[in-house]
DNA sequence: GAAGATTGATGAATCAATCTTT
DNA sequence: AAAGATTGATTCATCAATCTTC
């Protein structure tokens, strides 16, 4: 999107930060760092593999979650906690997906309140033929190790957890 | 947002992944989705941090860029290059600084296409109180040590490189 | 009253198109 | 033509307020 930096814009930081306040805190204004620009490539190397199929990726996570349920549909109030999002962004979600034909809204057999998404035929399609992208591109991850993207998994799990996203289970 | 849930979404899709399309791709599967939900996490308790001094986090990192510049005011563009955002995004985020009266928008001495971003008093100000307030809680990353942390920033900047963020120095 | 979902607002990211200046 | 910046459009995230149903 510009010119590579002749430097580490973050290594520039780190160090203007501890002549300032010390080492104490370097080392989470790098982390926190860094990982906001790693989540910013990441979004737009997905949202390039899934171009082609009319996705975006946080519709395609909405998609993956409905096509590996049981019955191939969710309450919108599940799919949100799933995705651990907001309710108006599960609905800005499901009505991308609508539009696009991959997914159906359904009335909720015993709960009038709530709204069932759905998945269609051409969504269960869509959603194959969308992963066998992303697999075959790591999902954007290039160059990373296995072991330095399961080193990343494992560190980030100890902060989802902090954060209340799932308790820990036994084992 | 919601209750936690009583298992890892993460590691669910993990199996799910594996029995489907192999275990070639599934470290790649699960780091990006750690760090997409890691960013999210991260993003909320910082804003949460900034709320009292009237910033938000990317407008805080515009600000902090102006305030560790030799002049104390950058041409738009440069800005946008370190930041690594669209030149719209930087617009955007001018506008809402200077609004708050933290950076003022001058022209440019010698090429009368340009804007500088210039830092206020007001600004300095603030940049040093809300980065006290960072500092102390850590930039919103516990319970991760500085060790974890440092192993995230390593690896994310193979990521940053490859993306052409910057390029390697000597050393 | 509380739960499920929606609408309307703001903030931040992108892209395409435009306008001025070089 | 190319560079710097802006405006207008879309997507996704949040929050506050609303509406229906439990």
């Amino acid at each position: 999107v510009t010119d590579p930096l002749s430097f580490d814009p973050i290594r520039e930081a780190s160090a203007q930060w501890e002549q300032r306040w010390g080492s104490e805190p370097v080392s989470s204004m790098r982390a926190v760092t860094s990982i906001m620009r790693a989540q910013q490539i990441l979004l737009a190397r997905l949202n390039e593999l899934l171009k082609p199929h009319g996705l975006t990726f946080p519709r395609y996570e909405a998609l993956m979650i409905l096509y590996f349920s049981r019955r191939g549909s969710l309450p919108l109030g599940k799919l949100g906690a799933r995705l651990q999002v907001h309710p108006t962004s599960v609905t800005s979600l499901v009505d991308g997906l609508e539009r696009s034909g991959l997914v159906r809204r359904e009335p909720h057999s015993s709960d009038r309140r709530a709204t069932l998404a759905s998945i269609t035929d051409d969504g269960r399609e869509v959603a194959k033929a969308a992963t066998k992208a992303l697999n075959e591109e790591k999902f954007g991850t290039e160059p990373l190790s296995a072991d330095d993207l399961d080193a990343v998994t494992k560190i980030l799990a100890t902060l989802r957890v902090d954060a209340g996203d799932f308790v820990l289970e036994a084992g």
